[in-house]
DNA sequence: TCAAAAGTGTTCGCATTACACCCATGG
DNA sequence: CCATGGGTGTAATGCGAACACTTTTGA
């Protein structure tokens, strides 16, 4: 970082974008927050973000600082809000820019300004800094109405799952049950799901930890035939 | 506007908000332009907007802006978008949150930057400004999906309607055909429709101009109705 | 009286729902 | 052998899709 000066002829606001990463442990929903090492709300729960740079777009700002501050690599974001109320942060005039984005609950770490991270069951949230317990609302809002069209829910999963995984994954998200004969009979048939293949290698075990009772079969997200079921896809249950 | 220099340690980029205002003259979709008076892009056609005041939040933005070039007053604005590639203003770094509105199309003029403020058919814009083609796509493809959850069209008519008109504006929108009992019968079950209360003062025409042909009935959106059938509000079709 | 739009009801097929029993596995 | 979860089919119902004729109105 340089130190110099920058002057405009009006006032600019400073701009942050903010990563509010949901995880999924096979049986409830997570978000990911970071505790404050510094600054306004120290020691308060807060999204990853931070301030964007010239170079960069505010989805770049949020995947950057996402990685910095938690050592996470996310595929998709997804915008969901904007947040610019005058007094939201006591510095200065700060415009956030929020977006989501899904993924596999792993170990995180805390790097840089965030003292460390860890996940949270979405619905025992810590105190939060700034507004984030309002993002936090409309992330999940948005993220929920989301789910419903695009095979949005894969990404929380790994590469190989079984269909009692997805329904529970469902079930976490949107907060309801299903029955599950129809809940299966209706997934295979959106043509989203291909069977994996047996593996070749190991042929056993993967590191899945199967809990108790009759192994799942396993299946695997098919983008082929995603593509080509043009909008398709609704689960609506 | 004061004249005075504006320093940061850091450097900012500015923020403006734009917004995409649809309209309908019941027969097509249309949107609303201002063709630019000054700047880059001189007489280019762009959607109305601007820098962000400090006291304001960006809605609060785009809505003054609006009025601004254009006279129109908005009720409900809707985030679609933000617009952050470096390159896209050649002035300086600009962010812009883009937010769309739905409107009675009704005449415009142009004021303050704007040469002149116009409705243009939604398929034949004319070439635009910066990244302004790029926003009317997502404008409307955010409002597509919206329109079947949010009785979000009934801002575009008037207070009265026939369902004849609402069909017009459904098949605008989406850009498909209905069949007509299949889209009555199922828009009044939907409970958001009342029947408009027989006209006490006039008795008459009042204002509407009706084609040719037998008369529809006349019904305005029932907010209450609306309210307390949850989530109900599914268009289909 | 003609053209244009509005109003209305039935049938068919598919998709959603509800529901119960047997199988595989690990403890 | 028992607890846990996985896998599967059928019957009833509801909703969306298709479809034609009559009425009103202005020209």
């Amino acid at each position: 970082m340089e130190k110099g000066m920058y002057t405009y002829k009006y006032p600019h606001a400073a701009l942050t974008a903010d990563c509010v990463v949901f995880g999924f442990d096979g049986w409830s929903l997570k978000v990911l927050l970071i505790q404050r090492a510094k600054g306004p709300y120290e020691s308060f729960w807060a999204f990853p973000g931070g301030f964007m740079e010239m170079e960069e777009t505010t989805e770049e700002c949020a995947r950057r600082e996402l990685c910095e501050e938690t050592g996470l690599v996310v595929s998709g974001l997804r915008l969901f809000g904007v947040f610019s109320d005058v007094g939201r942060d006591p510095r200065e005039r700060v415009v956030s820019v929020g977006y989501y984005a899904l993924a596999k609950e792993v170990e995180v770490e805390g790097g840089d300004d965030a003292a460390q991270a860890q996940w949270w069951e979405i619905d025992r949230v810590p105190p939060m800094a700034f507004d984030h317990r309002t993002m936090l609302r409309q992330a999940l809002r948005q993220m929920r109405r989301d789910i419903h069209f695009e095979p949005v829910g894969f990404e929380l999963l790994g590469e190989r799952f079984t269909l009692g995984e997805v329904q529970r994954l469902y079930e976490s998200v949107l907060g309801v049950r299903f029955d599950r004969r129809n809940f299966c009979k209706k997934m295979l048939q959106t043509g989203v799901l291909k069977a994996a293949e047996a593996e070749a290698s190991v042929g056993e075990g993967e590191g899945k930890e199967w809990p108790v009772g009759r192994r799942g079969r396993l299946y695997c997200f098919d983008r082929e035939g995603y593509e080509h079921m043009k909008g398709g896809f609704r689960l609506e249950f």
